[in-house]
DNA sequence: TTTCGTTATATCCGTGCAAATATAACGATT
DNA sequence: AATCGTTATATTTGCACGGATATAACGAAA
Protein backbone atom coordinates (compact mmCIF):
# COMPACT_ATOMS: atom_id res chain seq x y z
CA UNK A 1 0.00 0.00 0.00
CA UNK A 2 1.46 3.03 -0.89
CA UNK A 3 1.25 7.09 -0.07
CA UNK A 4 -1.63 9.42 -1.30
CA UNK A 5 -1.18 12.61 -1.16
CA UNK A 6 -4.75 15.00 -1.17
CA UNK A 7 -5.72 18.72 -0.99
CA UNK A 8 -8.13 21.27 -0.64
CA UNK A 9 -7.99 24.63 -2.20
CA UNK A 10 -9.92 27.44 -1.60
CA UNK A 11 -9.96 31.26 -2.87
CA UNK A 12 -9.86 34.27 -0.25
CA UNK A 13 -11.10 37.62 -0.73
CA UNK A 14 -10.07 40.28 1.68
CA UNK A 15 -9.29 37.35 4.29
CA UNK A 16 -13.06 35.97 3.93
CA UNK A 17 -13.45 32.96 2.10
CA UNK A 18 -14.87 33.24 -1.46
CA UNK A 19 -14.79 29.49 -2.97
CA UNK A 20 -13.96 26.14 -1.36
CA UNK A 21 -15.19 22.69 -2.08
CA UNK A 22 -18.16 23.18 0.10
CA UNK A 23 -19.32 25.98 -1.84
CA UNK A 24 -18.41 24.92 -5.14
CA UNK A 25 -20.98 22.35 -4.35
CA UNK A 26 -23.73 24.39 -3.59
CA UNK A 27 -23.52 26.51 -6.02
CA UNK A 28 -23.90 23.80 -8.38
CA UNK A 29 -26.77 22.50 -6.65
CA UNK A 30 -28.58 25.73 -6.62
CA UNK A 31 -27.87 25.74 -10.32
CA UNK A 32 -29.83 22.16 -10.79
CA UNK A 33 -32.58 22.86 -8.37
CA UNK A 34 -33.47 26.24 -9.02
CA UNK A 35 -33.82 26.90 -4.86
CA UNK A 36 -31.71 27.39 -2.32
CA UNK A 37 -34.28 25.43 0.35
CA UNK A 38 -33.62 22.53 -2.32
CA UNK A 39 -30.26 22.79 -2.84
CA UNK A 40 -29.83 22.08 1.13
CA UNK A 41 -32.27 19.17 1.06
CA UNK A 42 -30.03 17.59 -1.70
CA UNK A 43 -26.56 18.59 -0.17
CA UNK A 44 -28.03 16.82 3.44
CA UNK A 45 -27.23 20.16 4.77
CA UNK A 46 -29.62 22.15 7.17
CA UNK A 47 -31.10 24.81 5.27
CA UNK A 48 -29.81 27.69 7.64
CA UNK A 49 -26.02 26.85 7.09
CA UNK A 50 -26.78 26.88 3.23
CA UNK A 51 -27.51 29.91 3.37
CA UNK A 52 -24.91 31.04 5.69
CA UNK A 53 -22.58 29.98 3.45
CA UNK A 54 -24.34 31.23 -0.24
CA UNK A 55 -24.59 34.82 1.82
CA UNK A 56 -20.53 34.53 2.61
CA UNK A 57 -19.60 33.82 -1.01
CA UNK A 58 -21.85 36.37 -2.32
CA UNK A 59 -20.35 39.40 0.48
CA UNK A 60 -17.07 38.38 -0.96
CA UNK A 61 -16.86 37.89 -4.86
CA UNK A 62 -16.74 41.09 -6.36
CA UNK A 63 -20.18 40.79 -8.81
CA UNK A 64 -23.06 38.87 -7.58
CA UNK A 65 -22.87 35.06 -7.90
CA UNK A 66 -26.57 34.35 -7.49
CA UNK A 67 -29.34 36.30 -7.77
CA UNK A 68 -32.05 35.76 -5.13
CA UNK A 69 -35.77 36.24 -5.57
CA UNK A 70 -37.74 36.26 -2.04
CA UNK A 71 -41.66 36.37 -2.92
CA UNK A 72 -43.56 35.84 -6.14
CA UNK A 73 -44.41 33.03 -8.51
CA UNK A 74 -43.03 29.43 -6.35
CA UNK A 75 -42.54 31.49 -4.06
CA UNK A 76 -39.24 32.71 -4.94
CA UNK A 77 -35.76 31.18 -5.50
CA UNK A 78 -32.11 31.39 -6.45
CA UNK A 79 -30.07 30.70 -9.81
CA UNK A 80 -26.53 31.31 -10.62
CA UNK A 81 -25.41 34.79 -12.54
CA UNK A 82 -22.88 34.24 -15.55
CA UNK A 83 -20.03 35.37 -13.40
CA UNK A 84 -21.26 32.69 -11.06
CA UNK A 85 -20.63 29.90 -13.85
CA UNK A 86 -17.46 30.86 -14.80
CA UNK A 87 -16.46 30.43 -11.40
CA UNK A 88 -17.21 27.31 -10.55
CA UNK A 89 -15.99 26.21 -13.94
CA UNK A 90 -12.43 28.08 -13.47
CA UNK A 91 -12.33 26.54 -9.88
CA UNK A 92 -13.54 23.02 -10.73
CA UNK A 93 -10.25 23.23 -13.34
CA UNK A 94 -8.01 24.42 -10.85
CA UNK A 95 -8.69 21.64 -8.69
CA UNK A 96 -8.27 19.19 -10.95
CA UNK A 97 -5.11 21.05 -12.25
CA UNK A 98 -3.65 20.79 -8.43
CA UNK A 99 -4.19 17.10 -8.08
CA UNK A 100 -1.91 16.39 -11.11
CA UNK A 101 0.61 18.14 -9.83
CA UNK A 102 0.75 16.97 -6.86
CA UNK A 103 0.09 13.15 -8.09
CA UNK A 104 3.77 13.90 -9.70
CA UNK A 105 4.85 15.65 -6.96
CA UNK A 106 4.52 12.39 -4.45
CA UNK A 107 7.07 10.87 -6.00
CA UNK A 108 9.69 12.78 -3.91
CA UNK A 109 8.33 11.24 -1.11
CA UNK A 110 7.35 7.60 -2.51
CA UNK A 111 11.58 7.46 -3.30
CA UNK A 112 12.79 7.94 0.69
CA UNK B 1 -7.70 43.58 -3.20
CA UNK B 2 -7.96 40.85 -5.06
CA UNK B 3 -8.42 37.22 -4.90
CA UNK B 4 -5.83 34.94 -3.14
CA UNK B 5 -5.56 31.33 -3.43
CA UNK B 6 -5.03 29.14 -0.59
CA UNK B 7 -3.88 25.42 -0.04
CA UNK B 8 -3.57 22.98 2.67
CA UNK B 9 -2.22 19.53 1.24
CA UNK B 10 -1.35 16.23 3.15
CA UNK B 11 -0.25 12.44 2.26
CA UNK B 12 -2.23 9.41 3.94
CA UNK B 13 -1.52 5.86 4.16
CA UNK B 14 -4.01 2.96 4.03
CA UNK B 15 -6.71 6.12 4.72
CA UNK B 16 -4.48 7.38 7.89
CA UNK B 17 -3.61 10.52 7.62
CA UNK B 18 0.67 10.63 7.73
CA UNK B 19 1.63 13.82 7.25
CA UNK B 20 -0.28 17.46 7.18
CA UNK B 21 1.51 21.12 8.25
CA UNK B 22 0.06 20.67 12.34
CA UNK B 23 2.07 17.50 12.35
CA UNK B 24 5.41 18.81 10.33
CA UNK B 25 5.27 21.58 12.46
CA UNK B 26 5.23 19.09 15.59
CA UNK B 27 7.88 16.82 14.14
CA UNK B 28 10.13 19.98 13.96
CA UNK B 29 9.69 21.26 17.43
CA UNK B 30 10.62 17.55 18.44
CA UNK B 31 13.72 18.12 16.27
CA UNK B 32 14.80 21.10 18.44
CA UNK B 33 13.87 20.64 21.86
CA UNK B 34 14.65 16.73 21.92
CA UNK B 35 11.37 15.97 23.81
CA UNK B 36 7.33 15.98 23.04
CA UNK B 37 6.49 17.30 26.07
CA UNK B 38 8.41 20.36 25.22
CA UNK B 39 7.26 20.34 21.67
CA UNK B 40 3.85 20.43 22.77
CA UNK B 41 4.99 23.57 25.33
CA UNK B 42 6.40 25.45 21.89
CA UNK B 43 3.15 24.80 19.98
CA UNK B 44 0.51 26.00 22.54
CA UNK B 45 -1.26 22.61 22.07
CA UNK B 46 -1.66 19.85 25.02
CA UNK B 47 0.70 17.03 25.36
CA UNK B 48 -2.31 14.34 25.06
CA UNK B 49 -2.38 16.42 21.72
CA UNK B 50 0.63 16.46 20.79
CA UNK B 51 1.16 12.62 21.68
CA UNK B 52 -1.79 11.50 19.55
CA UNK B 53 -0.41 12.87 17.02
CA UNK B 54 2.86 11.58 16.92
CA UNK B 55 1.55 8.05 17.68
CA UNK B 56 -0.61 8.76 14.72
CA UNK B 57 2.64 9.68 12.26
CA UNK B 58 4.49 6.54 13.37
CA UNK B 59 1.55 4.29 13.18
CA UNK B 60 0.65 5.50 9.76
CA UNK B 61 4.56 5.69 8.50
CA UNK B 62 6.21 2.81 6.84
CA UNK B 63 9.08 3.46 8.75
CA UNK B 64 9.69 5.20 12.13
CA UNK B 65 9.78 8.35 12.27
CA UNK B 66 10.62 9.08 15.42
CA UNK B 67 12.68 7.08 18.25
CA UNK B 68 10.89 7.67 21.66
CA UNK B 69 12.65 6.35 24.52
CA UNK B 70 10.97 6.44 28.06
CA UNK B 71 12.89 6.45 31.71
CA UNK B 72 16.47 7.00 31.51
CA UNK B 73 18.90 10.11 31.63
CA UNK B 74 16.52 13.41 31.83
CA UNK B 75 13.55 10.48 31.86
CA UNK B 76 13.40 10.09 28.18
CA UNK B 77 12.91 11.58 24.86
CA UNK B 78 12.39 11.76 21.42
CA UNK B 79 14.51 12.59 18.32
CA UNK B 80 13.96 12.10 14.56
CA UNK B 81 14.94 9.25 12.32
CA UNK B 82 16.98 9.94 9.40
CA UNK B 83 13.69 9.05 7.74
CA UNK B 84 11.85 11.61 9.88
CA UNK B 85 13.69 14.22 8.65
CA UNK B 86 13.55 13.68 5.18
CA UNK B 87 9.90 13.44 5.55
CA UNK B 88 9.98 16.80 6.65
CA UNK B 89 12.18 18.42 3.98
CA UNK B 90 10.16 16.46 1.45
CA UNK B 91 6.74 17.55 2.32
CA UNK B 92 7.95 21.33 2.81
CA UNK B 93 9.40 21.37 -0.71
CA UNK B 94 6.20 19.80 -2.48
CA UNK B 95 4.28 22.59 -0.23
CA UNK B 96 6.49 25.41 -1.55
CA UNK B 97 5.46 24.01 -5.32
CA UNK B 98 2.12 23.71 -5.15
CA UNK B 99 1.80 27.43 -3.65
CA UNK B 100 3.59 28.80 -6.77
CA UNK B 101 1.58 26.31 -8.38
CA UNK B 102 -1.69 28.02 -7.25
CA UNK B 103 -0.44 31.61 -7.90
CA UNK B 104 -0.32 31.05 -11.04
CA UNK B 105 -3.25 29.34 -11.97
CA UNK B 106 -5.04 31.76 -9.94
CA UNK B 107 -4.95 34.43 -13.28
CA UNK B 108 -7.97 31.96 -14.30
CA UNK B 109 -10.27 33.47 -11.43
CA UNK B 110 -8.13 37.26 -12.08
CA UNK B 111 -9.08 36.99 -15.63
CA UNK B 112 -13.02 36.49 -15.59
C1' DT C 1 16.74 1.53 45.88
C1' DT C 2 15.42 6.15 45.38
C1' DT C 3 14.94 10.01 42.49
C1' DC C 4 13.75 12.26 38.30
C1' DG C 5 11.47 13.92 34.06
C1' DT C 6 9.80 11.94 30.55
C1' DT C 7 6.39 8.91 27.64
C1' DA C 8 1.92 6.67 27.72
C1' DT C 9 -2.97 6.41 28.85
C1' DA C 10 -7.61 6.91 31.16
C1' DT C 11 -11.18 9.84 32.91
C1' DC C 12 -13.74 13.89 33.67
C1' DC C 13 -15.78 18.16 32.37
C1' DG C 14 -16.91 22.57 30.14
C1' DT C 15 -17.95 24.84 26.06
C1' DG C 16 -18.39 26.11 21.43
C1' DC C 17 -20.37 24.93 17.30
C1' DA C 18 -23.91 23.13 14.49
C1' DA C 19 -28.43 21.20 14.01
C1' DA C 20 -33.13 21.90 15.00
C1' DT C 21 -36.81 24.84 15.59
C1' DA C 22 -39.55 28.92 15.07
C1' DT C 23 -40.99 32.85 12.65
C1' DA C 24 -40.88 37.14 9.98
C1' DA C 25 -40.77 39.17 5.33
C1' DC C 26 -41.72 38.99 0.72
C1' DG C 27 -44.27 39.51 -3.87
C1' DA C 28 -46.54 37.23 -7.94
C1' DT C 29 -50.65 34.98 -8.78
C1' DT C 30 -55.46 34.00 -8.02
C1' DA D 1 -57.24 40.10 0.43
C1' DA D 2 -55.67 35.33 0.72
C1' DT D 3 -52.41 31.85 -0.50
C1' DC D 4 -48.01 29.88 -1.28
C1' DG D 5 -43.13 28.41 -1.06
C1' DT D 6 -39.46 30.70 -0.86
C1' DT D 7 -35.54 33.77 1.39
C1' DA D 8 -33.90 35.76 5.65
C1' DT D 9 -33.06 35.67 10.70
C1' DA D 10 -33.22 34.85 15.76
C1' DT D 11 -33.43 31.58 19.46
C1' DT D 12 -32.93 27.31 21.62
C1' DT D 13 -30.94 22.68 22.27
C1' DG D 14 -27.83 18.88 22.19
C1' DC D 15 -23.71 16.63 21.78
C1' DA D 16 -19.05 15.82 20.27
C1' DC D 17 -14.60 17.33 20.82
C1' DG D 18 -10.64 19.05 23.05
C1' DG D 19 -8.51 20.74 27.35
C1' DA D 20 -7.47 19.77 31.90
C1' DT D 21 -6.29 16.64 35.22
C1' DA D 22 -4.50 12.51 37.27
C1' DT D 23 -1.60 8.71 37.27
C1' DA D 24 0.94 4.59 35.77
C1' DA D 25 5.21 2.91 33.62
C1' DC D 26 9.78 3.34 32.63
C1' DG D 27 15.02 3.09 32.96
C1' DA D 28 19.48 5.50 33.68
C1' DA D 29 22.08 7.46 37.17
C1' DA D 30 23.42 8.65 41.75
Amino acid sequence: MSYKIKSRIWIESDNNVLLGEGRVHLLKAIQETGSLSKAAKSLNISYKKAWQLLDSVNRSAKKPVTINSIGGKGGGGAELTDYGKSLINAFDEINKNCWAFLDQQLEKIEAL
